[in-house]
DNA sequence: TCGCTTATTAGACGCTTGCCTTATAAGCAC
DNA sequence: GTGCTTATAAGGCAAGCGTCTAATAAGCGA
């Protein structure tokens, strides 16, 4: 019959999902989001529009779109540390390589795609004004140097080195420099020159 | 009389000010909007608020708000532009004095303190979705490298030194990373350390 | 001093947002 | 199957935004 097709505006689908695949759902839309649409673009409606739920779960699953961002902030670092330990660390005994196995994944595109290099920047942003993003920025940088750090370790020391502090601090600014070019132009300054600019930083702040 | 004073919601103030002043007011407070509030709080609204003017007022002298952001970036990057050359320029004879100055003058307050530093921030993520932020960032990037290029030029050719190009853009990369080590937290880098560190590299990039 | 230009304000409109409340049904336990 | 939990949808509400229009007066040239 017609009116069972007619009358009701059927929700048109309606499945239920597991709460963990529903929050994951929410943090990947989350994410595209940002990286899209940026700081301004990200509202909790056109999330809940990206993840295909209707605008009343966000609240379900989290107290506000801020909180969302915030948490979807917090994994992202996780899961990111997560990946360079995994990768660089089972080469710690060859420190070059394993740093070079660390810049290659720093921008793969699972951490400086199109889909999710935008993000971060938002996420600095946020670091700025609000003390919950910055707490998350800061332990994320900690962890990221300390990482560094452990790769480096079993460089030999040379007499004219730069203090270990100081090296770390501008290998670090160079992979955030780079990371911003790329993000600014994959074009001018495609992927392989700057994991190639990141290896030769890396030869002359340690020594070859 | 009460009269006088009670019915009309008088204008408190209605001075009028030269077009180019009021501009400057209005792209002024922009900066100031995007460096407190960040992208999501910059409203044409609050930057009318902030410049003490009607909000009609934005529509009169900008085409609309967004063209307000993409004026202001357009300036501030001429003016720092400027600023560098001014500052750097003079001294090309002695390279590593040039880049001295040059460095102090980016982590000065007039680019980097707490009312203006945040913008640039909110203009990058702008550049990576906006084709005319984009084509603004192309432009300051360029020029800055080429006045990279110009204070570096008199240095000694060495026999162990990176290629030009490279040596230029891992300059630069440290910069544009110490620069958001600076924004991330002045506290655990601060602006004399950004400065020592830009020095280090700039020996170790160039030799010594 | 008068009048014209235009800088400036104020208000209305439609839209979108975040928040909240209510109604619905999906899927598990029994 | 039946019933309860709760994931999900939908709509109402106030507030804020950008855009536009109309009204006002500031300050200059005559």
């Amino acid at each position: 019959m017609a009116s069972t097709a007619l009358k009701p505006p059927v929700p048109p689908r309606r499945r239920r999902a597991s709460p963990l695949v529903r929050r994951a759902d929410l943090v990947a839309a989350t994410v595209s989001c940002l990286a899209h649409l940026g700081a301004k673009g990200t509202t909790g409606r056109e999330i809940c529009r990206r993840a295909g739920v209707s605008h009343g779960l966000l609240r379900h699953y989290f107290r506000n779109p801020d909180n969302l961002l915030l948490e979807t902030y917090e994994q992202l670092c996780e899961d990111m540390l997560a990946q360079m330990e995994a990768v660089a660390m089972p080469h710690a005994a060859d420190p070059l390589d394993a740093l070079h196995r660390y810049f290659l994944a720093v921008f793969s595109d699972d951490w400086a795609g199109p889909d999710i290099i935008g993000a971060w920047m938002v996420f600095w942003q946020q670091a700025r004004s609000r003390a919950d993003f910055a707490a998350v920025s800061d332990s994320f940088n900690l962890r990221q140097r300390a990482l560094l750090e452990r790769l480096v370790a079993a460089l030999p020391a040379r007499a004219d080195a730069l203090p270990m502090a100081d090296a770390i601090a501008l290998l670090s600014a160079v992979l955030d420099g780079l990371w911003i070019e790329y993000y600014l132009s994959d074009q001018r300054t495609p992927r392989e020159r700057c994991v190639a600019l990141c290896d030769a930083a890396a030869r002359r702040l340690f020594g070859v």
